[in-house]
DNA sequence: GTTAATCTTGACAGGATTAGTAGGGATTGT
DNA sequence: ACAATCCCTACTAATCCTGTCAAGATTAAC
């Protein structure tokens, strides 16, 4: 049900082994690195450079590097940039809810996305690649991250337009 | 990011429509109520029934009642049943941890699914059918659902299996 | 400048998953 | 018997995910 989908995964992965080289790797070093296909990962790669998470310089020995420094950077962060622009949509603002949601259920359910987003949100939020990369050498699982920040939420509702009953 | 697939969401409002009935009702009248396609909605409610959710009777005058009361449904309950069963993974058990994860970064982006999926059950298990029925009349959408519980929670591996760099 | 390495962009193909349709059988109240 | 209803299985349609590919733009180094 939960799934972190391969292309955030690389996204994490590569983001971790540029915080972990300190400086500037090339697509194919990376690829390499993480077994990840290139040309796909330059995809992720281009993607994240215009959330402005990563620099990227052209050119013979060119490559990507972190735009900012790895504790300033959270999964949050990662993940919207990949996942694409969430629609920001009906019942998650209160203005159109009368509006757009006659049935109450439907919008009831939207509530509690939201609330599932908040949390998910306040998790990824709270984690830093610093925390991660830490976390990779240090095996210690259980020890928590438990950081507490919100920020702006959105449901994706999953446009349902059923034709026949 | 986040989406309560449609037969989550389905099956959410046809228990919230059973709750509010008080009674049986048939898959039509759930069909009609809801807007949801009628023919879909009875696998929906198969599978809710196989998962001990509600109770059906057949025949005539037959029709679908919820097995428990709307306070002791939890919204994990009837998620778990729809999204069918969580493939017990790898890296979510320390024992393979050495095994099977080479890759560091690979392996944290597990432990972060983790600390995800716990995050969402707990939402999940803290939300019972009575609630959002509650919630659907009292229109305070900020009020919160501070639950402490946890739960046996398993992460979807993207199998991931590469081929060309 | 020329060259070579690299990034950039967009199109697209194949597979997996999800969503929904359809037909027919089984069961039960009237 | 009959109509209403649930039940089961297969099929189709649509969508999304993953990855490939090709051509071009940009820049560093020589």
């Amino acid at each position: 049900m939960l799934k972190l989908s391969t292309k955030s995964s690389y996204g994490l992965r590569a983001c971790l082994a540029l915080a972990a080289a300190e400086g500037k790797l090339s697509s194919s070093e990376i690829s390499e690195r993480e077994s990840i296909p290139r040309r796909y990962l330059e995809q992720i790669l281009s993607a994240l450079r215009q959330g402005g998470l990563v620099d990227s310089t052209r050119g013979a020995h060119g490559g990507y590097s972190l735009a900012r420094g790895p504790s300033e950077v959270t999964v949050a962060d990662l993940v919207s940039c990949l996942e694409g622009a969430l629609p920001p949509i009906l019942c998650s603002m209160p203005e159109h809810r009368s509006e757009t949601c006659r049935q109450d259920s439907e919008c009831t359910s939207s509530q509690l996305c939201c609330k599932l987003e908040n949390s998910l949100m306040t998790v990824l939020a709270g984690t830093t690649l610093a925390d991660m990369a830490h976390a990779s050498k240090t095996l210690n699982p259980t020890e928590g991250v438990d950081v507490e920040l919100s920020q702006q939420v959105l449901v994706k509702t999953t446009s349902s337009t059923p034709k026949a009953n």
